[in-house]
Formats: structure tokens, C-alpha cells, sequence
DNA sequence: ATGGCTGCTTTGAGCAGA
């Protein structure tokens, strides 16, 4: 099973790449993020078309996810779109079991800085989610964690560490939580292999910071313990962030064996 | 050097992203 997270910052305008990426790609599951779409302008139609059942929970113009499940595989139960117990009108959240295995996707809050209100709801969101992906995997033992996490786990993640340091998606705080996501047996399937060197899966629009490879690794798939042991592949598709109009973000991909 | 892109919106300057 091919299991992949792609924020598109902007379904409408990216609704043409991600076609060409699905045909060329074929995930079985695809978690998008930042779709800015309200649920009613959802293009279902048109995947349908290309053979993927979609699965969202989106607004007008911010957030917004969704769950892409390749024909074939088997229907999503149990969906979810919020965080039990924590009350966010913001779409950032869609959890659905699909073909035996937990699938939850985040778009996590961007914190904006760290002296901000924002910054506050991130870590709020993020304690909060803490407490339900520790219920999550007692349930589902076989549970990924994916999505636009907006923090970079380690220095490693970041083209220029001092640069960053201390700053909004680098802070210890946010690293502190990637770290309690771990610590509940989440596993960073990036590094569960041998990956290039400065390998980053955001890149600011600005200053030529893709060319220049200024980017950071924030978009991530966390695997369950059972996962873990099945996963032969995480790799970040960088080539789906050049050409015209790219979203910021890359995708990420893993495999599980079967 | 506090900008620099991009997408969105009560259509056009301001917000948000990261």
C-alpha cells in the first residue's frame, strides 16, 4: 500500500497537477491539506473520474483536508473530522479506517511566530492531539499519522539551523511535541531509511528559496509500531515542486508491504 | 534590508501562509 500526504495550497489552482500526479504516481491513499475549498465545491466528480473515492472536510479560503482512496481498495469507515473534545471551527483534521489500517490527517496550525496568539493554538491543537493519537493507536494497530505538521523535527530538517533557531516550525516547544508523538511508538518513516542529505519538503515562494534549496521538512508520515515493521520506502517527491504554478509543498510517500 | 511569492477575497488591498 502506497500512503501519501501532499499539501496543495489551493485544490482549484492545483487541481490539474494533482491529476497528472495521481495518474503518474497511483497512491493508494493520498491526505491532502490547505484545499481552501468549502465542501460543496469539491472536485468529487472529477477524481471519481480518475478512479479515487475523496473524503473531506473543508471552508471557504483557509485549512481545509481530505482523504483520497484509490478504487480498489477498500471503503473508508469510521470518519472523523475533528479532534474529540477540542472545539477548532478551523478544518484541519480527517481520520478515516481504510482497509484495516488508520489513516489520520492533519493539517497542523502554522503558528505564524512564536510571540503570537497562533502560536498559542498551535500548541494548544497540538496537546490536544497528543492525548487523542495516544487513544487512536490503542485502538488501531495499524495507525498512520500524516499531513503538514508545520514543524521541522531536527536541525537536519533545516537548510540554514541558525537561521531558524528558535523560530516558529523549529522552536523546542513545537519539537518537543513531534517528540511526544514519538514517544507514544509513532515511528518518522523518512527516517527509517537512509535519505539524501538537506532533503526538505517546503520551500518558501520567495528569494529563489527552491532552486537554492532553502527549504525545511515539515510534512511527514508517522507509522504505528505494526506499520513500521512493514514499511519498505518513505521518499519525498521533489520534482512535483518545480515547473508552473507548484503549491510550496512536496509530497511524501511511503510502502507498506502487505 | 522587515521586503521578497502565491492564493484568497464582500475585486482590490490586506491577510495568511511558513
Amino acid at each position: 500500500m502506497k500512503i501519501a500526504t501532499w499539501n496543495v495550497n489551493s485544490l482549484n489552482v492545483r487541481l490539474p497537477r494533482l491529476m497528472d500526479w495521481l495518474a503518474s504516481e497511483g497512491p493508494d491513499i493520498l491526505c491532502l491539506q490547505e484545499t481552501k475549498m468549502e465542501d460543496a465545491k469539491f472536485p468529487r466528480h472529477e477524481l471519481a473520474a480518475a478512479g479515487y473515492a475523496a473524503h473531506y472536510a473543508g471552508q471557504p479560503t483557509y485549512n481545509g483536508v481530505a482523504l483520497l482512496v484509490r478504487d480498489g481498495i477498500a471503503g473508508a469507515t469510521d470518519l472523523v473530522t475533528s479532534i474529540p473534545g477540542f472545539a477548532d471551527e478551523q478544518k484541519r483534521v480527517i481520520a478515516a479506517t481504510i482497509a484495516g489500517t488508520r489513516i489520520i490527517d492533519f493539517y497542523v496550525p502554522n503558528g505564524q511566530s512564536v510571540d503570537s496568539d497562533k502560536y498559542r493554538y498551535k500548541l494548544d491543537w497540538c496537546r490536544a492531539a497528543t492525548s487523542w493519537l495516544r487513544d487512536e493507536l490503542a485502538r488501531h494497530p495499524a495507525l498512520a499519522v500524516t499531513g503538514d505538521f508545520n514543524i521541522a523535527p531536527e536541525d537536519r530538517d533545516v537548510h540554514d539551523p541558525d537561521l531558524w533557531r528558535g523560530q516558529v516550525l523549529c522552536s523546542e516547544p513545537e519539537r518537543a511535541v513531534f517528540r511526544d508523538w514519538l514517544a507514544l511508538g509513532l515511528k518518522d518513516s523518512f527516517r527509517l531509511f537512509a535519505q539524501p542529505e538537506k532533503t526538505f519538503s517546503w520551500w518558501d515562494y520567495r528569494q529563489l528559496a527552491f532552486p537554492k534549496n532553502h527549504g525545511l521538512r515539515i510534512d511527514h508520515i508517522l507509522l504505528s509500531p505494526a506499520l513500521a515493521a512493514k514499511c519498505t520506502a518513505c521518499r519525498i517527491d521533489r520534482n512535483a515542486r518545480k515547473g508552473e504554478k507548484p503549491s510550496d509543498h512536496a509530497p511524501v510517500m511511503t510502502e507498506i508491504a502487505q
